[in-house]
DNA sequence: CGTTGCGTTGAATAAGGTCAAATAGAGTGG
DNA sequence: CCACTCTATTTGACCTTATTCAACGCAACG
């Protein structure tokens, strides 16, 4: 089930893995050089297909190396001991994956996509030996990282401070940012998860994403129909995380 | 008000400031050898004094160094357009500061003193020079970002699914954890912050905070007064995380 | 065409928030 | 050392929000 295939980038390709990219801007590549780029291009030589509903690792699998979305899009989970579990983030296509495992050399959530999905694996140890020669790479997955922690900061403001509402306007604001960020829809997307994932993630019960994705309907602030979302109005969605209470 | 003094250390420390810390199996200097340790010296050569209820840096500050706690207590906090703020962190001795500045070269939280405090400087370019040519410190040093990444997803865990008594019994559980781990009483000790700011954090308002701590108290768990706490019975508090429901 | 998973909606309930009042300490200045 | 002030804390009463429980609709799929 969870048999996600590793296939060796082609000989075209072999030099041009990130080079050649399309991700290169918002990926691990940011802000290099391309002459620094090709020296990416020898660390990722691998990609990995990975199905929907397939774990590209799971809580306790041993760290070997980050992973690049390419293509798709993948949830993160967290479990607790007692079995209950939350989604503690969604990946995009330019995101990268796996950062929890560098402290404990074991990964701490466990990655599922969503949707079939391609990924680059990024082996840790040709990482560090690489950002060891490479400073600007070094100075890169530095703020990778830090701007990993300051995310997970937002949300837990969101989850520390904010109401239903506010949670949901946040989620869709922070959706429709990237998706434009990647050159799709900023207003008109598909949604890749259920409202239980969702939910999940902002600390809601899926029926309160259901009903307060009907009232946003209902204020004429967006347009739902199943997975499909159309942001009617992005100045009344930003209006509502603004205002206090 | 926020003009906390910068004294470099003296002569005699100069050489020693992290090799003979009683911090360093805490703090940065974590899992490398005596050796290596003394590289260190040279990168932390200044420690500031930072007086009870003085910040740091705030929000907004240009970020160039990491600070570590050698004594005292810290809180960091996060504020929100329309005024709310939240704290997403308190910081023991040993622990470091300001991982949050890496990704944009300036500050997203401010960080103040809950008690009279003194913390190491680490000039930002120097560790980043240094972790270039000792290889074990670059790897330490990620392992301390991504541990911190995995805290901050433990405390999304804790605001997304738990309810307030599992809140709060899993926030004494881990200053029991951390007071024990620097040689202090895990079943006794004094609380830096208010209600409000354990609220805060917690994702809850004084009040219940104030109402839980009393709740802890009938049911033997816990003995309060005022900031001093003695945990009675920490399996019952343990217990209380196990259990669904 | 029934099954299954996902989503919507309503009614009742519980958890925590809000408001308010009383108390207790800590710190300050005389 | 004492009176005074200010802030933090506790507790009660009531209210709001989101959860729970339950029923039903819809769409995809074998």
């Amino acid at each position: 089930m969870d048999c996600a295939k590793t296939t060796p980038v082609s000989i075209q390709q072999l030099k041009k893995v990130c080079s050649t990219c399309s991700l290169r801007e918002l990926c691990l590549p940011m802000g290099l050089s391309p002459e620094e780029i090709e020296q990416l291009d020898h660390l990722v030589y691998t990609r990995k297909r990975v199905k929907r509903g397939e774990s590209l690792y799971r809580a306790g699998d041993p760290f070997t190396s980050l992973n690049a979305v390419r293509t798709g899009f993948f949830k993160s989970t967290v479990v607790l001991e007692d079995g209950r579990d939350q989604v503690t983030g969604f990946h995009m296509p330019g995101e990268i994956m796996g950062l929890d495992g560098i402290g404990t050399d074991r990964h701490t959530v466990s990655t599922i996509a969503l949707e079939d999905s391609e990924v680059c694996i990024i082996p840790y140890s040709r990482l560090e030996e690489l950002s060891h020669k490479v400073r600007s790479l070094q100075s890169q997955f530095h703020k990778m990282m830090s701007r990993e922690i300051v995310r997970d900061q937002g949300v837990m403001m969101l989850l520390g401070t904010m109401r239903a509402e506010e949670r949901l306007a946040a989620f869709l604001l922070n959706l429709s940012q990237r998706f434009g960020a990647r050159g799709y829809s900023p207003t008109e997307f598909n949604l890749r998860m259920t409202r239980e994932e969702i939910g999940s993630y902002l600390g809601l019960k899926l029926e309160t994403i259901s009903r307060t994705f009907s009232k946003f309907q209902e204020q004429g602030l967006i347009t739902v129909r199943q997975k499909h979302v159309r942001i009617e109005d992005l100045k009344g969605l930003r209006r509502l995380l603004g205002r206090e209470c």
